[in-house]
DNA sequence: TGTGACGTTGACAACGTTTGCACACGTCCT
DNA sequence: AGGACGTGTGCAAACGTTGTCAACGTCACA
């Protein structure tokens, strides 16, 4: 349409490149009506016949009008924009949230503000943007929400904000994630099941509330079948994961099995198996990742509806922003195993230490007794 | 800190949750000055006596005081933002331009509003809440920039525009990305040089034009020294990637050698070559991808330093953000070239039609002569 | 000591939009 | 037939900020 063409003639204004801006009242004048019949025809909704609604519409189309949000911002005293903190946007998974919010936001006619949230950086320096913008709410997806300085809850306090993923020590708005102890249990549940007794469980760090818990999934389950559970951390930094999962499984010379319990750390940990040789120990691991079935053998998961979650989260944010009250409320979506034969082997040798029995290499086909693959909702 | 507490007794305006904001004229109010010397004191640098502006600034951070952004915005007539137009966020090399380009926007204190540009979203669908908003420029990386509906150079001609990675058709903007061309003949080399001949090339589709560049240099390169280039497309759905992977190669059962063309099929390419049992065909890949050294064998990738690309685009950006006059500019970042192992195989089995020699299955270790792993930039 | 220059400050008018209010119409009821 | 009422429209006042302009006092210089 090239509707600038209309206005291309008017004498360019202050600064070189910049164009003269179609308003609301070039549209107005066009149309013969007022400034508030034009805005009440094009943003109001009811209140205009339908003549001049359309020609005012018309006059829109044809000179190429924009509504200016700033000025509609400053008129109504909000944004129609929502911001997104995000820890990482390198990680495959915020990835996935941030394409869900998105289209969540633009669905509902709101644009997305986006801020990194951890990282090195203060709450307050990632919230404050976002702030000074008057948006309508934020979306945090970030281990480190709302710890150590609280500011966070600070800002719920003014302003619907729904924690994706880590929720924070105290739940000072609505959240969605996943039972993670839950993930925890069911990874270790899953090598049990194939005769695992020696079991490692490998994370990335303590700093990370959902790693954490994970654990204690973990950790729980095997004191609870008499197991002594084994934990070490690899760090956060996916390119060092190599060298520190040598180090660990080194340690553990014994461990038939290994649960990863975060995805940054899972393909080091798979190139150390490799490198030391022990591509007999069995692996499941927290979160599906790229190419996972592409590994020898193929990478068994235990995998969280990413997509769901970052939906759900918009949703629970508009409701806030429409209005609704209550205390704050936390979901959970659905857990999934996806057996693709790193998890279904047995241990290859027994214990040392210990004399138990000896056990099957391979289980028959199939998933074991008492290993559901799908898991209803928390 | 916990600012808001000054204002909190008073009286909780229209809807609950909502709290009073903190003005300019509320801080010039309590520092005894006009919302003029305020306003200079905060954001206009010189021109205010130092005690005076002290005072100004003890009183706005006593009082919680952050800058309106749309009233500046509505007053200045363009927003300290800056757009950023995504194919796909779900995509590991998007992810880590979004993260350069929100870090380098973060810096010079832009907010980055994003926006998805292609997968069923029309140009101006996509780029209309970044005008609506008055962005001071836009970071564009899609395949579909400026084709075929042309909105995107109108919008060039009247603000700061910067493609990254695939380049429009004709380039009406300010550009980073690599020498595709390069990169597939760079490929190409790399596999002739282990002594392959029957060299297929594995791409997406036509319509994303890195791809087909990539393509064209493989091609070029193989016609050059008297070959027969063969290309399957393999779609845009990484998750459907196995099953065209596993058809195309069915269709050549004589290559020796394959050439990953993009990263989105890259791992369902590899997956395919187990199932079909053709583990010893040789695999050169564009684009480094998570697990590249997690694979068995490790993947040889030609990378690009994406984050090089994400960092100048924010510069161009700024530059013209800033003031800068002349005619477009395209840069090209360097590549590099990875061994690791899958690309470094000698053909298996010489080729069934044609008596060429014998080869030996594995070269001498090291890089063959004539293959530099470095490169320089373009 | 008068005058111009300078440095500092305040009053005021925008920026483009939304919205409460008033008003001019018709129409319908009593 | 006269008043009440609803519908459609325009007027004008905000929203919070920045930049222009003039006014003010102070100082240096003639």
């Amino acid at each position: 349409m090239s509707h600038e063409l209309f206005r291309r003639s008017a004498a360019d204004g202050d600064r070189p490149g910049e164009r003269q801006r179609v308003t609301l009242a070039d549209v107005a004048e066009a149309a013969g009506v007022s400034t508030s019949t034009a805005s009440r025809a094009l943003h109001g909704g009811a209140g205009v016949s339908e003549p001049l609604s359309e020609r005012v519409r018309g006059a829109a189309s044809a000179l190429g009008y924009h509504v200016n949000v700033s000025a509609r911002s400053l008129r109504r005293g909000r944004d129609q924009a929502i911001g997104l903190a995000v820890e990482d946007f390198t990680i495959p998974f915020f990835g996935r949230i941030v394409a869900r919010v998105e289209r969540g936001a633009h669905l509902r006619g709101h644009a997305v503000i986006i801020t990194v949230a951890g990282s090195g950086r203060s709450e307050a320096e990632s919230v404050e943007p976002l702030l000074s913008r008057g948006v309508a709410g934020i979306v945090v997806t970030s281990g480190t929400a709302g710890a150590p300085e609280g500011y966070l809850a600070d800002v719920a306090e003014r302003l619907p904000v729904v924690q994706v993923d880590a929720v924070g020590p105290s739940s000072f708005s609505d959240s969605i994630g996943i039972d993670n102890a839950a993930a925890g249990r069911r990874l270790t549940e899953h090598l049990l099941s194939y005769g695992h007794r020696e079991i490692l469980f490998l994370g990335s760090g303590t700093a990370a509330s959902t790693v954490v818990l994970r654990e204690k999934g973990y950790a729980e389950k095997m004191v609870e079948i008499g197991l002594v559970p084994r934990s070490e951390w690899l760090g956060y930094d996916p390119s060092q994961a190599f060298d520190a999962a040598v180090v660990a499984l080194e340690a553990h010379p014994d461990v038939t099995a290994v649960v990863s319990g975060v995805a940054r750390t899972t393909t080091g940990l798979l190139s150390a198996l490799g490198t030391l040789d022990r591509r007999d120990v069995a692996v499941v691991a927290m979160d599906d990742i790229a190419g996972a079935d592409g590994f020898d053998p193929p990478l068994t998961v235990v995998e969280q509806d990413v997509e769901a979650m970052g939906d759900r989260a918009v949703e629970l944010l508009f409701e806030r922003i429409d209005g609704a009250a209550g205390p704050p409320r936390h979901e959970e979506v659905g857990l999934r195993l996806i057996p693709r034969g790193s998890g279904e082997r047995g241990p290859a040798h027994a214990p040392t230490t210990e004399g138990g029995p000896a056990r099957t290499r391979h289980p028959p086909a199939g998933s074991p007794p008492g290993d559901d693959p799908a898991t209803t909702p928390a």
